[in-house]
DNA sequence: ATACAGTTCGAACGAACGTTCGGTAGTTTC
DNA sequence: GAAACTACCGAACGTTCGTTCGAACTGTAT
């Protein structure tokens, strides 16, 4: 799983007058060999640097750790991003919007409403099986960036969740229910963000079958308990 | 929440010729009550314990917070246990076998396979709210430990998920469905486990509301998804 | 050859880490 | 009132941490 268009510091053109220091620039421009070059190298340091938090933590890991895991000097590692903090913030970042990015893509091909949420659960998961330290690395370490890189990525997280939960109130109002559209949500990310802890792909459906009958669960659970409810807690004073 | 019945090093009777270093005895000899205190002490420990790693995580979090948070001397402190290790080890232990006593007896009181999952619900989601940073320090860090402590840790746990696939079971025998027990029992516990990123007091409902609704949405799921099929997907070659 | 940016490194910085040691009060036991 | 034990602490130990600095290699372009 390559990690493509990314983006750290040196940025080939000078064009401000400040320093380009940890600033994110999608840059697309002359020296297209070069740039693609260190992004490449980038990429392969976000790949073990994935792993590596993903086995030990965040705070578990060192820089160490990860020199070791790239063959580069610890020095070395210092001209790919500005700090262990960004390392982890480039990963969440690079995850979650290749996520998104390619759930609108499938969206985009069915209006459905129960269909939609089918193909909201399969792109989880199978995102999910197909990069699970990456994923791991992003649900654990949710609330370690304090900084404006943590809310950066924060802000990547609500609008994901705020993708789901759209999804859940047009099946609301096809199928005339009433439920909590919060407690739905959170219950169904509960489902897929936990298989992180327990999916063996030696023995636990695939992708394909995880998101069938989850979704089997989830939607007929969904379908009973909020019909002929008009209206289930939405708060309790 | 009181943290009661502990264990640790000092226990008062050297029987043995070794050390009585790290060991764990339960001990209910002559000293009752310097015994007491000195569990009483450590219980006040754990409390904020159990808040520092909640916070900062177990490896962010530094003795040194500790002793800030308890106005005890770094030294002082492990005069009540011999390592980190043993703190968090102390906390999950604890934490399990509440859950888990509370769960057994409250379970005797029903017979209904329905009724009893709900029950299971309710106990695990009451003592999660009660009891929100004890509940993270479990869920959180729960690869954390390495060692034998590591692994008794993991027992418990296997037990508690042991007593829910149990009774998942007995439903499915008593309204005759057929469903994947592990993916049933693994999308539960994602539910109830995933509430300490989300749950908010004063938005959302309280643990009996919680678990009536999650309890609808599962219980209901899995009647209708399980019921007709003789055999949904166990494993994918 | 010269210049110059992009890459890489050895060596070190100060700070923070978990843990231990020797010792001092205070209380209990004989 | 000596001996033993519990409860606690200041100060330090050795290690590891994230990060930086100056210098050295590349590979082109002049």
């Amino acid at each position: 799983m390559a990690l493509d268009s990314l983006e750290t510091r040196p940025s080939p053109a000078p064009v401000d007058g400040r320093k380009p220091r940890n600033g994110a620039f999608a840059s697309k421009s002359s020296t297209e060999l070069s740039d693609s070059r260190f992004d490449r190298r980038l990429a392969g340091v976000l790949e073990h640097a994935a792993r590596i938090f993903c086995e030990k933590g965040y705070e578990g890991a060192s820089m160490r750790d990860l020199s070791r895991a790239t063959g580069m000097s610890l020095a070395g590692l210092y001209h790919y991003f500005a700090s262990k903090d960004e390392l982890l913030y480039l990963i969440q970042k690079h995850t979650f919007r290749t996520i998104i990015d390619r759930l609108r893509q499938r969206l985009a091909g069915s209006s459905d409403p129960e269909q939609r949420i089918r193909i909201f659960l399969e792109n989880h998961l199978e995102y999910s099986l197909d990069n699970k330290e990456a994923m791991k690395v992003l649900t654990h370490e949710d609330e370690t960036l304090k900084n404006e890189l943590g809310t950066e990525v924060r802000a990547i997280k609500r609008e994901y969740y705020r993708i789901c939960f759209d999804l859940l109130e047009d099946f609301e109002g096809a199928k005339g229910l009433q439920f909590s559209g919060r407690l739905a949500v959170m219950s169904l990310f509960g489902m897929i963000n936990w298989t992180y802890t327990w999916h063996n792909p030696r023995v636990d459906p695939s992708a394909e079958g995880l998101a069938r009958q989850m979704g089997d669960i989830f939607l007929h659970g969904v379908l009973k308990s909020g019909r002929g409810n008009p209206k289930v807690a939405r708060a309790k004073p």
